[in-house]
DNA sequence: CTCGTATATTCCAATATACGAATATGCCGA
DNA sequence: TCGGCATATTCGTATATTGGAATATACGAG
């Protein structure tokens, strides 16, 4: 289709604001754990660590990306993941990132 | 090479601090100036807006992730895309965007 | 060297973000 | 309905970010 149209300013600030919900450490060592499978809110705060209370908000900004599922069962809630492209942008971030720490001690950045 | 290890705090920020660096509406406006091709300051200054202090801010944050690269010609510096692999990602996130705006007026999200 | 242009940096104010603690809400079982 | 567990929300604080204005630096022309 060859879309070359430049986005307005209220366009790309929702794109920010997508990347911007994967510019935080905390939030992306969620999607570390949710890559495996679903997982709950109690689940997560043990295995990323931090209140209960924070993990729950980060949970809200990944799930307005559109990227992660929010889904009800009975009286918890599991978060998972609905759209596998968020790792290929992190791949494409940690592959930059290791291209330009070749030559030190060869860091694994692959999520 | 199946590279499954979980990345450390350490890791997870600087890939953070990656998407930080796209996760403003000025920095995405001065990447889709630059897909063309080079550019210098001052013509950044005039098609992206404001002043010229913050878009020089705003490109040095930009170059810190390795996808821009800066060149000194004499007098003035040219900003251009080291690695097109930036627009892989902002077209992942368009896609989402856009599907999820279907039914709505049909957003072009492509950078 | 001096001047003018181009870019970078510093300083400051406004706003946004991350986080824990405390509290509120929702939902199941008894 | 009540108690308890799981999750969400509110509040306050420390820190970060954005952007403009002013200033500093770099560099070429003359």
């Amino acid at each position: 289709m060859g879309n070359e149209q430049k986005l307005d300013r209220i366009a790309l600030e929702r794109v920010a604001k997508v990347f911007q919900a994967f510019s935080d450490a905390t939030r992306l060592a969620i999607l570390q754990e949710l890559k495996p499978g679903p997982s709950g809110v109690g689940e997560l705060v043990e295995r990323v660590g931090g209140s209960q209370g924070n993990i729950s908000k980060q949970l809200q900004i990944l799930a307005e990306t559109g990227f992660i599922r929010r889904e009800k069962k009975g009286n918890q809630v599991f978060y998972s993941i609905e759209d596998d492209s968020i790792f290929d942008m992190c791949n494409v971030v940690c592959s930059k990132l290791n291209r330009e720490s070749r030559g030190k001690a060869s860091f694994v950045f692959e999520i």
